[in-house]
DNA sequence: TTTGAATGTTAGCAGCGTAAACATAGTATA
DNA sequence: TATACTATGTTTACGCTGCTAACATTCAAA
């Protein structure tokens, strides 16, 4: 075991990942991370001016990969037409919020303010930016402030779903989550494309 | 000063409340609201098993508000149409959302597992209600599935957009949040009831 | 009046984020 | 190559946290 590690930054990141989709960004501690990664408590602070800091750089992986996936998503089959492609994205968006749900409440989590650090507001945005890209894609010569309000409306859309469904309001909901989801699988054209009232 | 304070739960509650609304539900401990009852840190243990079901109490106001909220803004004007109605509580869900946006997060938290809470439970579903009522009026004799999924849609995208107005993607984005506000007062028309592709 | 339950306090635990002081290893320069 | 500086690790410690246990006080029922 050497005394230097050589490669603890990344190592970190890659346990505080590691640990918030298992135990969930709640229950992350500086310690715990600092003992996955085989390390002592305070040697994170050679790397991180401090905790929020390592999260938000998990927070950063996390909207890259949800550019990635969104990316992707429209970019599988280029014939698609740019409403079956704004709908596959928007099923991508949703998978990833259901599949990296841990992340994902980090990436949204009050506790990192995103306007200390700029790389993951630059990541939160290229996100976001798949999405203006489509809608423009859509209506080609949009007004840029009408874009952004539609992209809000659907991001809106998205986002909510996704919290909704973790919030179970009721058991009578609560059972109906797979329905949800099916929802979301099925009447996902009328549910966001059919409200398209430009 | 008596010993025995005499009502001590509902004012440890009310004290929660306070510093919730100022300080946010991530800087609330337990210290910190038994000071502000004027009362030993550990006092709070005899009227609540753990911290988590104060917050869930203080949770719990907060959706009973809402549900006030939300059947007052349908019944200021009874001569109201259905979708007018429908419109209403939507701007009411929002403002609720925007105005005590401590308690809305506080509410929203998973840090809260309302799955341990069946009051807690009940005062969402009773929020939630309030909406099921609305669409049944808009639609006699839907579906009561089919009801549910337009319930969560519309739950989906007023969550959502209160979400989206804190999460400030980028400067770019962030500078439009008044026009994201804006885009919910002037156009809800069209942003929910045109959406409506029942 | 006595006794037990309800409700308060004090003391103390382990875990947390963080800072300061110290130890070690790698690197640039003489 | 020897030396000094910097980077990166550890140890120790501080104050805050949620929570438990032991003790004190008051209220209410027998």
């Amino acid at each position: 075991m050497k005394y230097h590690h050589g490669n603890l930054k990344e190592e970190l990141i890659t346990s505080a990942c590691k640990i918030c989709e298992t135990d969930g960004h709640e229950n992350m501690s500086l310690r715990s991370i600092a003992k996955e990664a085989n390390v002592s408590q305070t040697a994170p602070y050679r790397h991180f001016k401090t905790k929020e800091s390592l999260l938000a750089e998990v927070s950063k992986l996390g909207f890259d990969e949800l550019t990635d996936r969104l990316n992707q998503s429209v970019a599988v089959n280029k014939k698609l037409s740019s409403t079956d492609k704004f709908l596959e994205m928007a099923l991508a968006y949703i998978e990833f919020g259901r599949e990296k749900r841990m992340i994902y409440d980090l990436m949204h989590s009050p506790s990192i303010k995103k306007g200390d650090f700029p790389a993951l507001l630059n990541a939160a945005a290229g996100a976001f930016d798949v999405l203006v890209t489509i809608v423009m894609e859509l209506h080609p010569g949009i007004d840029a402030e009408r874009c952004n309000q539609i992209c809000m409306k659907h991001w809106a859309m998205m986002h909510g779903l996704i919290g909704l469904l973790d919030i179970k309001i009721d058991p009578k909901i609560e059972s109906k989550a797979g329905d949800a989801m099916s929802l979301v699988k099925e009447d996902l054209r009328s549910f966001l494309v059919e409200s398209n009232n430009f």
